[in-house]
DNA sequence: ATTTTGTCTGTTGAGCCAACAAACTAAGTT
DNA sequence: AACTTAGTTTGTTGGCTCAACAGACAAAAT
């Protein structure tokens, strides 16, 4: 809407001024360069709509500060002096996110290319340490990370945290984590704290939102330039919920959207950790599946088991062609396809995204969902939303929160670099 | 997120030149000078950031194109040479927006401050008329408002079609509405004809999409200006539902979002018209609460009633304290909050607004609404939604219409006005 | 010779800055 | 009470800067 909102929703736009145009311009062509590859400085212009003469002095000014960089010659056309290819520079400037989340500590650091500089994982119990336990250590990991993109020469252009839980973006404070055991706490000044109170940017977001962008992001990538609307449900004991509306994440008036957990679509049957009965995550979530497709005493259901082996364990036994397995999983993809089809009425997407277990055991959820879906939807053809399989498995919120920092670059170039 | 970008979603912004710069600026003060009021220059100036002697320059081009004028002088501060006020000069621009629904056309033409120049509403049997015959219909009450408009010797911003159905919001065509009977059909096409294939810019657009927006409109103007999300549920034979996310009307992917009415969260009961059976409509719709209220052979079930006629036997019923009807308001508002619990949770509006006969009955489903959804807002204090109900009435689509038109004034003001 | 690229030069247009005249209030002076 | 003076705020003017644009042109290929 406007050159310098960025952000601000609805807001009523911003004054410009030669600044602000300059800086939007260069965000332009920067974008163009990463979303459609490497290009001559006259094909730019031509596709931008920019004067040639100015395409020059921008690319000029991004390389300057190390955004782009000159490749090889251009020799794909016939005629003509060869124009020299310029690309996307990413070792300039790397993106770090992190997160914590029930039964792990994660961090990832991308480069602007969206290559990953660095990603690692580590099994915490969180819910049974205390939080600022769980804080140290995850900044240990945040530090390595800086490091590593220290090393790389790189500038940091942020950090952001993932957490499961309602959060407060503007503030960065934690409202509720239930399935941490977390109340209330200002995630992202205890951090700031930790880390030194370091001048690079320090955001936090709901887990569930950053994965949604980082696959929206990663789709857009392999897919299709057209996509804007998406949904991503991630399994694991409850469920979440992140939206890509318009091609921007949705987050509601006060952050607490994609609470789809809770949704009241089940007979009243076993009690939701929330403490009523009905909610979708007791049809649907991973503690349910277990219990339909398993005994008591059933071995995959033993306590010392972390998520990854039970998801073997149920793997191995619907390859295997176990009946009640794969009932279990029909049932399941029909209740994700009951509460799909809510989500898909009310937000009409391009695409369903399958995350964390549903991404594993998508082979056979997918087809009961779809069906469930096509019923269910009123718009023809299933409001044209197609189901897929997130292929970012559990580091799906710690790349969307490299990725949210390093958008922020894209949107304003001139953030990076030194301004002599 | 750019200078011109306007509508595309998620779209890799736009090249800006002097002419972007300058229409920005323009749209700036414009939408400064309506959200905020009459103010001097030097105000604007010092609100916006701008320099007072760009201010100066852009008043005097608004002021050219009749978009602002100036008015009295400013007596409020005490100190100092006293300002002459700077306001939006409603008379020179409207914007028209009209509307097909089962029972009724209607029509509105709003002027650019949001003053009602003309609201007119037909009943008419839509269902048991040709198609042809009712944007016929149509037409001529479109003939009527640009008519007036031409009276009031002011120029037309544009026209958008309010249509109870699916619809392609970009070429104009209508997939479905099954409660007009109609199925596939280019309105804006049909609509372009019968009017001599005018200059002015048509559009066609969902009929609870342009109710939100206007229900937006209103309660930014009325009450809160941090306001950007919302909801807005109208009650019919059917369920609608318009969400404004982050300012934005939440079109989806293909434009058919917003479908609530077939949710399914009530136990299975009477079939709905979709052929399901527990569809949110079918435990809210009008149809319920009066099988819930009345017998068979009530006198407001009389087939020759219409639905104002049908809500007031009803409304005068709850004030007499009838203890039947008051269940079955008491019923209706619980479902409402049931179903309204699922959108706050995936939505997490700021207002979920209630529109048409829920905002008649509002005193009554009100109370057992909100406690529905305080018990099942996952989210701190309901996620702090307020329930509110529309004052708009029946108007509020055919408002939308002709706001959504005038909006483009706003983002554009070039739009309007001689260009010497 | 022709075509395409990328740079250079001068022009245009819009916003900024500083200075200033105009219009008003407040307070002192006659 | 009438007049003067100082102080404040408004809105305009002229000069400056910055960024995009248009067109010319050299370089590099076929």
């Amino acid at each position: 809407m406007t050159l310098t909102d960025g952000r601000r929703p609805g807001s009523r736009g911003v004054a410009a001024d030669h600044v602000s145009l300059r800086r939007n311009n260069l965000s332009v062509v920067l974008r163009h360069v990463r979303d459609l590859g490497p290009r001559s400085r006259a094909r730019i212009a031509e596709e931008t709509g920019l004067n040639k003469a100015t395409v020059s002095s921008l690319v000029a000014e991004l390389v300057e500060r190390g955004l782009l960089r000159e490749g090889l010659a251009d020799s794909s056309r016939a005629l003509g002096r060869p124009g020299q290819l310029v690309e996307l520079d990413g070792t300039g400037v790397c993106g770090v996110g992190a997160e914590i989340n029930v039964d792990y500590l994660a961090v990832a650091a991308l480069d602007l290319a969206g290559d990953v500089v660095l990603e690692k994982r580590v099994p915490v119990d969180v819910a049974h340490l205390e939080p600022g336990t769980t804080l140290d250590r995850l900044a240990e990991l945040v530090r390595e990370a800086v490091t590593a993109v220290d090393v790389r020469h790189g500038e940091l252009a942020g950090v952001t945290l993932a957490v499961p839980g309602l959060v407060q973006v503007e503030t960065g404070e934690l409202k509720l984590a239930p399935n941490l055991g977390w109340g209330e706490l200002s995630v992202a000044q205890e951090m700031r704290r930790r880390l030194g109170e370091p001048t690079y940017p320090l955001h936090v977001d709901n887990e569930a939102n950053l994965a949604a962008l980082a696959a929206y992001a990663e789709l857009r990538r392999t897919e299709d330039e057209s996509l804007h609307d998406l949904v991503l449900l991630t399994g694991a004991v409850g469920v979440g919920g992140g939206v890509v509306a318009g091609g921007h994440l949705m987050r509601g008036g006060h952050g607490y959207s994609g609470e789809v957990g809770h949704m009241p679509v089940a007979p009243p049957g076993r009690t939701c950790g929330c403490g009523r009965t009905g909610c979708w995550e007791t049809v649907v979530g991973l503690t349910a599946l277990l219990h339909k497709a398993t005994d008591r005493d059933d071995p995959v259901r033993d306590p010392s088991l972390d998520v990854e082996q039970r998801l073997a364990g149920i793997t191995r036994r619907a390859e295997a062609g176990d009946p009640r397995t794969l009932s279990a999983l029909k049932d399941v993809g029909t209740w994700l396809g009951i509460g799909g089809a809510i989500l898909v009425n009310i937000l009409n997407p391009d695409v369903l995204v399958l995350g964390g277990y549903f991404a594993v055991l998508g082979p056979w959820l997918k087809e009961p969902l779809e069906k469930a879906i096509q019923d269910r939807v009123i718009a023809p053809d299933g409001g044209g939303c197609r189901v897929v399989r997130s292929e970012l498995g559990f580091a799906a919120a710690v790349r969307g929160g490299a990725q949210i920092s390093l958008d922020q670059v894209f949107v304003d170039p001139t953030r990076i670099g030194a301004t002599p």
